[in-house]
DNA sequence: CGCTATGATGCAAGCGTATGCAAATTTGTT
DNA sequence: AACAAATTTGCATACGCTTGCATCATAGCG
């Protein structure tokens, strides 16, 4: 078994050892080629002395598909994308795929989209929030599939690039009614990336939900999706000697940590006795009991799975499928965060369906 | 400008709107060719035109260089991993390397190192700490260079496979007198992974500590990496009536915060009143207001400098070189989870250089 | 037993690029 | 102006695999 460690063995070496010709060994490692059973053990045990292994570059030489999906992310810091990135990286194995990862933060990418494309990837899923749009119709344009990973397009020409997302618009709504339902009145929003598609939606659903309850924000900051920046948002909203936020929606997890840590060892005031706090996204770390975050869900699983599939069944019609956008609903995870009548047990949490957007 | 969309664009297309021939094209895309500045511009000009990228698969079949390193990992849970991960992926892409991506925490791994073969990659880079060593060397094997990211190979034959690490050995005894030195008396430890390298070395330097300061380990746990293992690990240890650990040290800031959260709101202890608590790697989190643990550093940084560079000198080199091993010094960071005398300011931390292991 | 489906096999032509070698061109030197 | 040296260019082949096509062996059927 595998005495022989020469890495160049092809499938040539094989065929000579296994006395067939080269086409034989290609086939028996072709799923759905057609070799007799003889024939393919005789290859595979020849494979098997000499340690071969198909070189994948000259295979999707002729193929034209290498197999590989490429993964663009900006940062791992927002707990949000880790979390992502290794189920949708497990998910891509489990399938046949394999991963190529891009991290940038840097939207000017044309850089960025030549390096994908010269390796020619099956597919591309987009999942950083502030990269360009332009970044997306790029690859669109070179005939690759592209699925948007908890964002959508800024507008426009759609190609064939599609999205998913979780609920994003219903997420901001049911916290507005939730705030304003438990009796909060001076209802503040720490905002992400402004420009971010999460963000606005968000935002907007937060404003509608406040306006059912004839409501608006009381006071408004932005953190940029970013702990230091989150950390300065609350000192500036809670700044003046006058009134304050009697709660804060803040449109990330990550950012509602700081936040809390902010208002609590920085501030001296209680969370959720002085001020209530929400989250999004319900990262791991939003049940650890030293937060225990009220936040909306971002069901991974249903994302994840919608994002496969799309990216799926682009692969199986060549025929240039328009793109698609899925929204996946979430729940409110109620948790301790936000002062109410009725505050779930110690460890507990309860959960709340959405009402979809509409 | 790249009117054409058609993707499949190649050399020999340019070559023919140039007026050149494929050589040509292909000389212009290679750094170091030699080409005349006309036909370069002619060449550039037509590709521009076309849209044409060099396809980093034929490529790759030629010069059996793929510019892929693979990187493995088992998951992403435990937040130094994602720090790790980013980190080392800009730095690669940086030198003109992409990254594929393998996340797995199957240790029998046979389809694994297959796939990641397939690929050709110029290097692996393994920073799953639960993984066999032997996969890493089968890979070695398969004469592609091999570095261990936060591990060492358990024992035994080297082969090409170097490693980086952090000095766990010198960060545990730092930690064993840091606390022994600031008088405690009944000091618990919490294991990670019992069979990895860096809970062996951690715990062997901690035990080695505490032996200078005429102590040893008064009760022990294993936590296994794991945040509800490290929770249940604290109950465990602080489940008697009688004494209880008046510090503990935890294998790992991820399962530290664990532990601090089970000590303060499961068990109404004070931290570090009550107990003081200290982690190693020195995550982003840990610098949170909630928790302000003391740490051991493990220097991303330096390891991602040591471990490219390993890399690097690999590569230049067909020869065959010996495994290395690297072993960075961290930093002992003491923030607000130890009782002391000295109390660090509020939000501030001391950085405390740690002597060598011997 | 002969004839046709059926499946197994081999041949050879690509897939898109890099590169050694020889020819062609430019440059430099006297 | 003539020749040597240096640089640029194109030709042709190789990289390791897949796949259409033709051939061959086998089995199925009347």
């Amino acid at each position: 078994m595998m005495w022989v460690m020469k890495s160049n063995v092809t499938s040539i070496d094989v065929a000579r050892l296994a006395n067939v010709s080269q086409s034989a060994v290609s086939r028996t490692f072709t799923p759905g080629a057609s070799v007799s059973e003889a024939t393919r053990e005789k290859v595979m045990d020849a494979a098997r002395k000499l340690g071969y292994r198909p070189n994948a570059h000259a295979r999707s030489l002729t193929t034209k598909r290498s197999r590989i999906i490429g993964l663009v992310l900006s940062y791992l810091g927002n707990l949000f994308h880790p979390a992502a990135l290794e189920r949708l990286s497990k998910r891509l194995q489990a399938d046949g795929h394999h991963v190529l990862l891009f991290l940038s933060d840097n939207p000017n990418s044309d850089e960025l989209v030549n390096e994908i494309l010269q390796y020619h990837v099956d597919g591309i899923i987009l999942a950083a929030t502030t990269l360009s749009s332009s970044i997306a119709q790029r690859c669109a344009d070179a005939a690759i599939p592209v699925v948007l990973f908890n964002r959508v397009m800024a507008k426009g020409s759609a190609g064939a690039v599609s999205s998913v997302r979780s609920d994003n618009i219903a997420g901001g709504r049911a916290v507005a009614r939730y705030l304003a339902d438990s009796g909060h009145e001076r209802i503040a929003f720490i905002a992400g990336n402004e420009e971010s598609s999460t963000n606005l939606e968000r935002e907007r659903g937060f404003r509608e939900g406040l306006a059912d309850r004839g409501l608006r924000i009381w006071a408004r900051a932005v953190g940029n999706y970013d702990f230091e920046l989150a950390r300065m948002a609350t000192l500036d909203l809670f700044a003046g000697k006058g009134e304050r936020p009697d709660a804060v929606f803040v449109a990330s997890d990550h950012m509602a940590f700081a936040v809390m840590d902010t208002l609590r060892h920085e501030l001296g005031l209680r969370v959720p006795e002085d001020v209530s706090v929400v989250g999004f996204d319900n990262v791991p770390q939003a049940a650890w009991p030293s937060y225990r975050l009220t936040t909306v869900e971002q069901p991974l699983g249903p994302m994840i799975e919608a994002t496969v599939d799309l990216l799926q069944r682009h692969l199986r019609q060549d025929a240039h499928v328009g793109g698609e956008n899925v929204t996946v609903p979430g729940e409110l995870i109620i948790r301790g965060s936000v002062r109410s009548a009725a505050v779930p047990s110690k460890a507990g949490e309860r959960r709340r369906r959405i009402t979809s957007t509409r």
